[in-house]
DNA sequence: GCATATAGGTACCGCTCGGTTACATCGTCA
DNA sequence: TGACGATGTAACCGAGCGGTACCTATATGC
């Protein structure tokens, strides 16, 4: 980063014209996410960008390129929004949990619902060596070492195994929400959770996460 | 090109000769589950098949029509299987929901793991008015409604809530099997689910499932 | 022996896909 | 003013898609 001057000009009091690059990129993350990566044609995606094709080989090798970029975003972005919402209060992991899992289950209860885009796409991409797999697996190692670090911090006897424990609910949620949307099995998430953690937990240890009654 | 022998004219002393239709569905079925439905044409299928397009058309009304027949063939498939592990000791409901948690988890750790079909179709067609889709529903939800019914017969205090929480499980070893493969989240399965249920039961009623000591 | 019904194959359709080319245009800054 | 970098225009490519009109082979009933 040398210059911090835009490289366009705002005209006259505007927000600064966004460049075709990252207008593509919103809108292929749209169109990712809502319908899925292969239902979507490259054509449509420069269409909703209001860009045009050779913009999108310019900025891109192509749409598998496209694809793990548009993964690697919101992967960055997912991991560090959950960051974000336990470093709230380190003292208390467990609930920074539950938090997160409300939030969670209240997205997962719309009937609209479409998951994590990240689990969608390696349902999309079996092959390993696809470019958005590798992208994928990635950010879901990531995750998951995050949900066993948690874990551990919450002094669970086998953080590891908590973690991967957690880490099926979140999953499920992803999934069954979609499925069922309103009224799903996700509305039960929370109290799951919190079940596996208080089994994970030394006795005298466990009980309730943030009230204190 | 020769003609090519005649496929099905085998009729001294052999298996009868498949018919197109179910040649199709087979080839239909592995590739669609292995790769994912849309990323298969139907010419691969029919190549598969030893069979031709036309034939395809003839049995089907359309490809979409052959993946909702592969969807229904599998699911109810699927819910016999689990019914039948169930009732193999149906004084022990949650002995046997153990038996058919251990070979899942057993199926989800090796590599190549793909997942359940219907989950990854639901993923691939987000549009709930899409045939496959359709079907994909209402198997979901018939198999939502077994496993309410299997933690009624545990005799939990919220049968649905216990059955959704186990729902989560199953479908986040869908997921996460096929993304980890071996070694993954899906290892602690059981577990997992004998903790959900440990925690449903009212107080007394609990304590392990098939080993006594 | 011949007609017929039917399952199957041959060869093709129009379309959309991801991707590319060559060139024109516009805005910005030196 | 002039040059440059970023973008648009328009046409095009081969491949593969889902789907179909039409012909051929075979088994069977009369």
């Amino acid at each position: 980063m040398t210059k911090g001057k835009p490289l366009r000009s705002r005209r006259a009091g505007g927000k600064p014209p966004k460049r075709a690059a990252e207008r593509i990129r919103e809108s292929a993350r749209d169109l990712f996410y809502r319908q899925g990566i292969r239902a979507v044609g490259v054509e449509e995606i420069v269409t909703r960008a209001g860009v045009t094709k050779p913009s999108l080989y310019r900025s891109f090798l192509s749409k598998d390129a496209l694809a793990a970029d548009y993964l690697r975003h919101m992967g960055e972005d997912g991991l560090a929004r959950f960051e974000a919402v336990i470093a709230a209060d380190p003292e208390n992991p467990r609930g920074q949990l539950r938090v997160w899992l409300m939030e969670l289950q209240a997205k997962a209860d719309k009937s609209d619902y479409r998951g994590c885009g990240t689990t969608n796409a390696a349902v999309e991409y079996p092959d390993r060596r696809h470019p958005a797999r590798k992208v994928a697996s990635d950010i879901k190692s990531r995750f998951r070492s995050r949900l066993a670090a948690l874990a551990a911090a919450m002094g669970a006897r086998e953080p590891d195994r908590l973690g991967d424990a957690l880490m099926l609910l979140f999953e499920g949620v992803y999934t069954s929400g979609q499925l069922f949307g309103a009224g799903g099995p996700a509305r039960v998430v929370v109290d799951a959770a919190d079940a596996l953690v208080e089994s994970h937990l030394p006795p005298g240890r466990g009980h309730r996460a943030t009230t204190p009654s």
